[in-house]
Order: C-alpha cells, then sequence, then structure tokens
DNA sequence: TAGAAACGTCAACATGGCTGACGCATTTAT
DNA sequence: ATAAATGCGTCAGCCATGTTGACGTTTCTA
C-alpha cells in the first residue's frame, strides 16, 4: 500500500518552486515600486483597495494580516504621494473607507501588467487543462480563513 | 482572435492565490521556527544546505539571492546553535563549505515535514493529473538563472 | 450619558535586508 | 618570489517592514 505521507523529495520539489516562482513574481512588481520610491507593502495595499473599488480600514487590516500601526505607515506615505483617499464611511463616522485616486489605480494596473506578463507565460507552458488544477493547487495551500477574500477562479 | 494578453482578472486570480497560498505555506515553518528563536532566512539557510548535503558558501549567496553580509550574520547563528558547521574546501582553501550537524538536520526536516502536509492536501486537491501542470507552472514563473537550482520534478 | 468601538499616532524595538570599508588567508599571475 | 586577485568574515550604519504598548479622539450604542 502507498504512504501515509508523500516523500520528502516531493515536497521539496514543490517548496523550491514555490520559493523561487514567487520571488521572480515579486521581483517583476519590486522593480517598478523602486523606480517610485515605494515597497512590496504599499503594493499590497494598493492591490487590495482596487481590488475591492473601495474597502473599510479594518477590512483591509485582515486581509493583509499586519496591525493597524503598520498599516498607519503605508497609507500615510500613499496618501502623501496622492495615490490613495481615505474619507469615512456614512453609516459609521468611526469608520475609514479607502479608495485609489485615479494616479494610484494607474500605478495598480502597471504593476499587475508587470506580473501579469509572468504569469501569462508561466499558464500557458502548463497548458489550457492545466489551468483548473494550478487554481485549486494554490487556493488549497491557504489558510481557509483567507479564501473568501479572493475573486472567483474563472 | 483573442487578445494578445490575458485578462487582468485573470492575472489577478493567480496573483492573489499565490499571496496567500505563499504566505500560509511559510506561515507552517515560521511557527516552529519562532519556537526556536529563529527567522525565515535561518529556514532558507538550512534548507539549501541540506539539499546540497554541503555547498560552497559561494553558491549559498547566489541561491539565495542576498549579501554576503546578510547571509553571515545567519550563519553565525546558525553555527552558535550547533545547526551548522564550516569547513573549507581542500581544493580551495579560500572557500569554505558548509554543512549540517545531525540537529540541524533534525531541525530542517522537522520544519519540511511542517510544510510537506499542506502540499499533500493541495497537491491531492488538485488531482494526480494536475500534478504536472503545477510543477511546469511554478518552474515557468522562476528565473531563468534559478532553473538550475532546483530538484527534478519526480 | 457612560462606555465601547474604531481609528490615528507616537515611541521603542526586532528582523532581515542593504552599502561601504577593512583585514586576512590563500591562490594565481608575473 | 612576490604582487595582485580572490573569497571570505566582520564592523558600522542605514532602510523597510513588521511588532507591542500606550494614549487621545471621534463616533456609535446601551
Amino acid at each position: 500500500m502507498a504512504d501515509a505521507f508523500m516523500s520528502d523529495l516531493a515536497a521539496r520539489a514543490i517548496a523550491e518552486r514555490l520559493f523561487f516562482g514567487y520571488r521572480a513574481f515579486t521581483g517583476d512588481a519590486d522593480r517598478v515600486l523602486a523606480s517610485r520610491g515605494l515597497g512590496r507593502a504599499h503594493h499590497r495595499a494598493l492591490y487590495f483597495i482596487e481590488r475591492a473599488g473601495s474597502i473599510p480600514v479594518h477590512e483591509l487590516l485582515a486581509t493583509l494580516g499586519i496591525t493597524k500601526q503598520a498599516l498607519t505607515r503605508v497609507l500615510r506615505e500613499l496618501m502623501d504621494a496622492q495615490l490613495v483617499e481615505r474619507r469615512r464611511d456614512p453609516t459609521d463616522g468611526r469608520r475609514g473607507i479607502l479608495t485609489l485616486t485615479e494616479t494610484g489605480r494607474a500605478l495598480e494596473l502597471s504593476l499587475l501588467h508587470a506580473q501579469r506578463a509572468r504569469i501569462e507565460v508561466a499558464l500557458a507552458q502548463a497548458g489550457p487543462s492545466g489551468r483548473e488544477a494550478i487554481h485549486t493547487f494554490l487556493e488549497a495551500l491557504m489558510e481557509p480563513e483567507d479564501r473568501g477574500r479572493i475573486g472567483l477562479s474563472l
């Protein structure tokens, strides 16, 4: 009968590919960010604000999994750079709602496109029939509590 | 005719899954590391030393893509903790060769196993026919120069 | 109207990167 | 034989991004 666990070697094959693959993937955006004097933390905030259209601060905090102090610093820089705007939730004035400015949207899109090129090539290499397996695999890797934070597969 | 580029939405589907998936994957090891007073940087060094059996310092530097100053700090802590040993290359006394101690190997294995459980579940979800696509996709994501640093797929 | 909630901010600190500059042992080239 | 280059190891200072803890303010809610 088969082993209850996968071989260490099979686990290493995935672990290495994830490490190098993720590094290359983030590197594409890092180069664009560096030219604007921003870092990866700014990208993540821009990404999830744009993704949601507008997002309450508490939800962005939960998504990023960082403390409000860490986020505040990032948001202050993004607002100083006129990339993000904060307004109040009309139904609850204590809550803040974040949106991107036009400039912010343009930057977020250029960051996405820097990464899209690589994703496109990689998906093509894997073939059309592999796309579903790749989505399923990555989704299964995630913490269950994060699964509600992502968009649909197709 | 089809678009020359994939849709932004399709790129976002992958980008989000990579972000959350990679975070969960590293989180498994981070919890074990934290209980030993070590960080992710130590794990990466342990991983690639073990993977190679023994490895010259310059090769580990190239693999990790960090400066020797950053690595030295990590190696000093690993050697102080009796997890890593450094000896000289007999054919070129300037070069250092790194190996893990027995304790180091045990720790590296327990870190791998913490991550293996998650990988195993994710691969099972994707189904046996998806495995090749997942390997191909992640490998295609990598920088070409890193492709020689990974083990074979099967 | 008192208390809780949701921030925003300040301060101090940890981790893990970086650059620059030295020094030392060893190998290689002249 | 000696000079230069190589491969480290280390010190110092800095940056980016995270953490706790504490405090003040505004706004809801009981």
